[in-house]
RNA sequence: GGGUGUGUAGCUCAGCGGGAGAGCAUUGCCUUCACACGGCAAGGGUCACAGGUUCAAUCCCUGUCACACCCA
C-alpha cells in the first residue's frame, strides 16, 4: 500500500542506497549493448567547499542530463570529483593551526605541513560530494577524482614538461597581481576591482636647474619612492619644453626623466603622470617603452624594502602612505587634493586585501598560442556555447588572452618540476642578472640531475632545505664565483691565494628544487582527461572522450572552459566538449546575488530539508531559462512540493482503484476513447519533455511534464476514469484500468531525469503489484509512444472537456449551488455529438453534476444555453436563474466573438494583406472568421430565445 | 568608457512576426468516496517609452529611459 503522504526525508536516503547498492551510477550501467557514449565531467568544485544554491543548480542540470541519456539506453559516464583549491585549503589549514596555537607551516616544515593539509582533506574533503548525493545526482563516485591524485598529479607534470620544452611554458620577471597577506601571485580572476572612495594628490616635482616645476597626480603617493620617470603626451603643448628635461624626486633625491608617452592623458590632472614600473600595470608598459628600470620599493608582504630612503624602511604601504605625504607637506610639495572615486583591486575572497602589483620573476604559460586552437575550435563550431551568445565572452576573453601566471607561492599543490643552479661561465647569459638562474626541468629528481649533469659535464649536489635555510645561496655564489673567476686568469690567481681549494668549489654544482606550486586551474584545465587516465592510454579515455556537455555557470567561462579547451586540445587534438551549456546565476527573489555578507543566501540542503530534493530540482529546472538569471522564490519551491504531493496522491488513487500493470497490455487495442486519448497526450508530453532536455531548456521539459501530469493526467483523465473505475463494465473498467497503470508509468519515467525519488519510490510501490518489474526505474527505458498518436480520440476528450468547462462556467455564473444536481437538455445535436454524449454519457454527468440529460428540439424557456459545435446545450433553470444575468452573460460572449470578427475583417478587407501575406495564414484567418460568424449567430439566437 | 542582458498580470517568470500565457497571490463557491500541499470558477495586462521596417510588431531595426551583470 501507498502510504498516505509522501515524506522525502524518509525516503530518499533509502532509494539513494538503493541505486548505489545496484550500481547503476557506474560507467555504462543499463546501456544497450555497443550503445553511443554520453559523459560529462563535473566541473570540479573546491574540495573546501560546501554546497551553496548554484552548485545545486549546476549538478541538478547535469544529473538531469545523465539519467535521461542513462534512460534512453546511452553509455553514460558522469566522472565526480574535486579540485585542490590551492589558496583556499591551505588558508584554512593555516588558519587552523593558528586557533589551536599549534606552530605555522614555517615552523613545521613543508613535509609536515602538507601532512595536516592532507589530514585535514581526509577528514572534511568529502562534504560538498556528499551533499551532492543529498540532491540525488548519480555520478558515478566509485572513479571519483582529485587533483592531487597521483595520476592526476603526473598529467599535470607532463604537460608542464611538454610545454616547457615547447616554449609555452617559460620563467620570466613580470608584474603580477600580489597577495600581500599570503605573499603569493594570484590570478587577475581572483582580483576584484572594487570602486572605493579615495584621494587624488597632486604633487609638484622640481624639474632639475630651473625654476620650474611640474604637477603630477596620483591616488598612491606612497608609490613615488619608486618612481622612475614623469611622462607627459608628446603633443602636449604645455610639456613639450619639458621633455628629455630632468625632474630632481621629492624626498628621495633621485634625478628622473620627463618622458613623452601617449599615456599620459592631457585631459586627466595637470596631463603629466608619474611612472612607477614597479607598481603599475600601466606604468611597466610605458617602462618598456623607454628602457626605464623598474624600482621596486615593496618587500612580499607589501613593506618598503632597501630601495627607498632609510626613514621609509619597514613601514607598511599605508603607514608610508601617510608619512610620505606629512613629508611632502613640510617641503610645500603637496599642490591640493580631491576627493575621488577610485578602483581599488582588492583579493575577490576576502575583499579585505588589497592587491598590490608586484614585480617577480614567475612561470608563465604563453596562453596567447594555446588560445588560437581553441578559438578556432569555437569559430568553426566544433564546440558550441548554449545560449550562443556566450561564444562573445569567450571569444573577447580569448582574442585578449594575457600570458597566464602560474606559479603560486604556496605549498598545497603540484610543487613545479623545476630545479635552479647557476650559470656555467660558457653559458651565454652568464652574469646576466635578468636571465636569473639555469633551469632543468624533469618529471623527477632524477631526470632533473640528469640534466643538470650534462649540463655542468660533473657532479651535481641537490639542496633540498630550500633557498632561504641551508647551504644553497652560499654554494650558488661560490660557484658563480669560481666561475667568473676561471675566465680571468688573474682573478683566479687572487682567489687562489686566499682559498688554496677554491678551485674545487664548482667541481659540484648546487641545485635547488622550485619551491612554488602550479596555481590549481593548471590542473582543473586537464580534468576532462586526466579524470580518465590521461597520460596513461585507458578503455575509458577512449571512450569518454570527447566528452559531450560541460555545464557551467557563465562566471566561469574564463576559468574553466578555456583553459579546458587549450589544453585539451593542445594533448588530445581534440576538444574536451562538443557542447558547453552556460547556465543562469541564482539570485534571490528580489534579483540581488546571493552572498553571506548580504545574508540572503539560500542553502540548497535547507530546501531539501524542507520540501524534498524532488521539489528543490524541479523548481531549479523548471526556472532554468536560458539566458536570464534565475531568482529563486519561495513560493515556486513550495508550488512544486505540492506537484510531488499531487503525483503521489494519484498513484495513490490509482492503486486504491486496482489499476495495475498488466502483462502484454497493448495500448493499440484501446477501445475507449478516454483510453486511446490519454495514450496519445502522453505521446505529445514526452515528445515535448524529449525536446526539452535536447534542446537544453529545462524550463520547457519541466513545465510540459507539469502541465500533463497535473493539467491533463489528474485534472481531467483520472476524473473521467472515475466514472468508469466505479461503473458496471467490466471490459471498460479493465481496459481503463489497465492503461491508467501504464500511463502512470509512462509519468514516472517522463519526471525521473527532475524527480528521481519519488518516481523511483512510486516505480517500487507499483512494482509490487502486477508483473514483477525487472529493474530499477533508473535504469529503465525513456518512453517511446510513436505510432499512439489518435487524432479521433483526441478531438472527442476536447470536446468532452470544453462541455464540461462550459456547463460549470455556467453554473458558477448562474450562481447554481455546488451540490445542486440539474437536468441537461441537448438540442439540434448531429450525429457525432449525439454519439459523444452516449459514449461518455457518465462522465458528462458526475463531472458537470447532472441529474438528467435528454434531447428536445426546442430549448426550454428560462435556459441557460452553451453552444458547442453545432448543438445547443441547455440548461432549464426557469426560476432559478435571473434572466438578465444569462442575458448579459450572453451579450459578453457576442462582445467578444465581435471583437475579434472586427479584427479579422480589418486584416481580410486589407488589400495588402490579402495579396502578400502567405495563403495559408489568410486561410486561417477565413476560418476562424467562419467559426466565429457562426457561433455568433448561435449565440445571437440563443440571446432571441430568452425573451 | 566598452560589452552583454533584462524591462510582459500585484509578485516570480515563460512566449518572441499573424488568436496575450503559467505558477504564486487575489475573489467567489465546494469538508464531492486520491489529494485543502486539494477541487471548480472568476477578476487582473496601451507586452518600459518614442520612432522605423512590414500587408501585419509584445516579438525585427534605431533611439531614449530604467535596472542588472561583465570587462577596463
Amino acid at each position: 500500500m501507498i502510504e498516505k503522504t509522501y515524506e522525502p526525508a524518509s525516503v530518499e536516503g533509502r532509494i539513494y542506497q538503493a541505486w548505489l547498492d545496484a550500481e547503476a551510477f557506474a560507467a555504462g550501467a543499463g546501456a544497450e549493448p555497443g550503445a553511443e557514449t554520453f559523459s560529462i565531467v563535473i566541473p570540479p568544485p573546491n574540495v573546501t567547499g560546501s554546497l551553496h544554491i548554484g552548485h545545486a543548480l549546476n549538478n541538478t542540470i547535469q544529473d538531469i542530463l545523465i539519467r535521461f541519456e542513462r534512460m534512453r539506453g546511452k553509455d553514460v559516464l558522469w566522472q565526480p570529483g574535486t579540485d585542490h583549491a590551492g589558496i583556499a585549503t591551505q588558508m584554512i589549514v593555516e588558519r587552523r593551526l593558528m586557533e589551536n596555537q599549534q606552530p605555522g607551516r614555517r615552523e613545521l616544515g613543508r613535509e609536515e605541513f602538507l601532512k595536516r593539509v592532507w589530514e585535514w582533506k581526509a577528514e572534511s574533503g568529502g562534504t560538498i560530494m556528499n551533499q551532492l548525493k543529498r540532491l540525488g545526482a548519480s555520478a558515478d563516485f566509485s572513479r571519483e577524482r582529485f587533483t592531487m591524485d597521483e595520476g592526476l598529479s603526473e598529467a599535470v607534470r607532463e604537460v608542464f614538461i611538454a610545454l616547457y620544452r615547447k616554449g609555452l611554458i617559460y620563467r620570466a620577471k613580470r608584474l603580477v597581481n600580489w597577495h600581500p597577506v599570503l605573499e603569493t601571485a594570484i590570478s587577475d580572476l581572483e582580483v576584484e576591482n572594487i570602486e572605493t572612495d579615495g584621494k587624488m594628490w597632486h604633487l609638484r616635482y622640481p624639474v632639475e636647474n630651473s625654476e620650474d616645476h611640474i604637477v603630477v597626480a596620483t591616488t598612491r603617493p606612497e608609490t613615488m619612492l619608486g618612481d622612475v620617470a614623469v611622462a607627459v603626451h608628446p603633443e602636449d603643448e604645455r610639456y613639450q619644453h619639458l621633455i628629455g628635461k630632468y625632474v630632481i624626486l621629492p624626498l628621495v633625491g633621485r634625478r628622473i626623466p620627463i618622458v613623452g608617452d601617449e599615456y599620459a592623458d592631457p585631459e586627466l590632472g595637470s596631463g603629466a603622470v608619474k611612472i612607477t614600473p614597479a607598481h603599475d600595470f600601466n606604468d611597466f608598459e610605458v617602462g618598456l617603452r623607454h628602457n626605464l628600470r623598474p624600482i621596486n620599493i615593496f618587500t612580499t608582504a607589501a613593506r618598503i624594502n632597501g630601495y627607498a630612503p632609510k626613514d621609509y624602511r619597514g613601514l607598511d604601504r599605508f603607514e608610508a602612505r601617510a608619512k610620505v605625504l606629512v613629508d611632502l607637506e613640510a617641503i610645500d610639495a603637496v599642490m591640493w587634493v580631491e576627493d575621488k572615486k577610485i578602483m581599488v583591486p582588492y583579493d575577490e575572497k576576502s575583499k579585505q586585501v588589497v592587491i598590490e602589483p608586484f614585480l617577480t620573476d614567475q612561470w608563465f604559460v604563453n596562453a596567447e598560442v594555446l588560445a588560437q586552437r581553441a578559438l578556432a575550435a569555437v569559430r568553426e563550431g566544433r564546440t558550441k556555447f548554449v545560449p550562443q551568445n556566450w561564444e562573445n565572452t569567450y571569444f573577447s576573453w580569448m582574442e585578449n588572452i594575457k600570458p597566464w601566471c602560474i606559479s603560486r607561492q604556496l605549498w598545497w599543490g603540484h610543487q613545479i618540476p623545476a630545479w635552479y643552479g647557476p650559470r656555467l661561465s660558457t653559458d651565454p647569459d652568464f652574469g646576466n642578472a635578468d636571465k636569473g638562474p639555469k633551469v632543468f626541468v624533469g618529471a623527477t629528481e632524477e631526470e632533473a640531475i640528469a640534466e643538470a649533469k650534462s649540463y655542468y659535464g660533473r657532479p651535481v649536489t641537490v639542496f633540498n632545505q630550500g633557498l632561504t635555510s641551508g647551504g644553497y645561496q652560499e654554494a650558488f655564489t661560490q660557484f658563480e664565483t669560481v666561475q667568473r673567476a676561471r675566465k680571468q686568469p688573474e682573478l683566479l690567481a687572487k682567489l687562489k691565494e686566499t682559498d688554496p681549494f677554491a678551485e674545487l668549489q664548482d667541481s659540484k654544482a648546487p641545485i635547488h628544487r622550485d619551491e612554488d606550486v602550479l596555481d590549481t586551474w593548471f590542473s582543473s584545465a586537464l580534468w576532462p582527461f586526466s579524470t580518465l587516465g590521461w597520460p596513461e592510454d585507458t578503455p575509458e579515455l577512449r571512450k569518454y572522450y570527447q566528452t559531450d556537455v560541460l555545464v557551467t555557470g557563465f562566471d566561469i567561462i574564463f576559468f574553466w572552459v578555456a583553459r579546458m579547451m587549450m589544453m585539451g586540445i593542445e594533448f588530445l587534438d581534440e576538444e574536451p566538449f562538443h557542447t558547453v551549456y552556460v547556465h543562469a546565476l541564482v539570485r534571490d527573489e528580489h534579483g540581488a546575488k546571493m552572498s553571506k555578507t548580504k545574508g540572503n543566501v539560500i542553502d540548497p540542503l535547507s530546501l531539501v530539508d524542507g520540501y524534498g530534493a524532488d521539489a528543490t530540482r524541479f523548481t531549479l529546472a523548471a526556472m532554468a531559462a536560458q539566458g536570464r538569471d534565475l531568482r529563486l522564490a519561495m513560493s515556486r519551491v513550495e508550488g512544486y512540493r505540492n506537484f510531488v504531493t499531487k503525483l503521489w496522491n494519484a498513484a495513490r488513487f490509482l492503486e486504491m482503484n486496482e489499476c495495475r500493470r498488466v502483462e502484454g497490455y497493448d495500448p493499440r487495442a484501446n477501445t475507449l476513447a478516454l483510453n486511446r486519448w490519454i495514450v496519445s497526450a502522453t505521446h505529445r508530453a514526452v515528445g515535448a519533455v524529449t525536446k526539452g532536455i535536447e534542446d537544453f531548456k529545462f524550463n520547457e521539459a519541466a513545465n510540459a511534464a507539469y502541465d500533463f501530469v497535473w493539467g491533463v493526467f489528474c485534472d481531467w483523465y483520472v476524473e473521467l476514469a472515475k466514472p468508469v473505475l466505479t461503473g458496471e463494465d467490466e471490459a471498460a473498467k479493465a481496459e481503463t484500468r489497465a492503461t491508467a497503470a501504464f500511463a502512470l508509468d509512462q509519468i514516472l519515467k517522463l519526471l525521473h531525469p527532475f524527480m528521481p525519488f519519488v518516481t523511483e519510490e512510486l516505480w517500487g510501490e507499483t512494482g509490487k503489484i502486477g508483473p514483477a518489474r525487472e529493474k530499477l526505474l533508473i535504469v529503465s527505458r525513456w518512453p517511446d509512444l510513436s505510432g499512439l498518436e489518435d487524432a479521433d480520440a483526441d478531438a472527442e476528450m476536447d470536446w468532452l472537456i470544453q462541455l464540461v468547462s462550459g456547463i460549470r462556467s455556467v453554473r458558477t455564473e448562474m450562481n447554481v449551488p455546488a451540490g445542486a444536481k440539474i437536468a441537461l437538455q441537448i438540442i439540434g445535436a448531429g450525429e457525432e455529438t449525439g454519439t459523444r454524449v452516449e459514449a461518455n454519457l457518465a462522465a458528462i454527468e458526475r463531472l458537470a453534476r447532472l441529474e438528467s440529460v435528454s434531447y428536445g428540439s426546442e430549448v426550454p424557456a428560462g435556459s441557460a444555453q452553451i453552444i458547442l459545435g453545432e448543438a445547443v446545450f441547455a440548461l432549464p433553470l426557469a426560476g432559478v436563474i435571473d434572466l438578465s444575468v444569462e442575458r448579459a452573460r450572453l451579450e459578453k460572449d457576442v462582445a467578444k466573438i465581435d471583437d475579434e470578427i472586427a479584427k479579422i475583417d480589418k486584416k481580410l478587407g486589407n488589400e495588402q494583406f490579402v495579396a502578400k501575406a502567405p495563403e495559408e495564414v489568410i486561410e486561417e484567418q477565413r476560418t476562424r472568421r467562419s467559426d466565429a460568424a457562426d457561433r455568433r449567430k448561435k449565440l445571437l439566437e440563443a440571446l432571441a430565445r430568452l425573451t
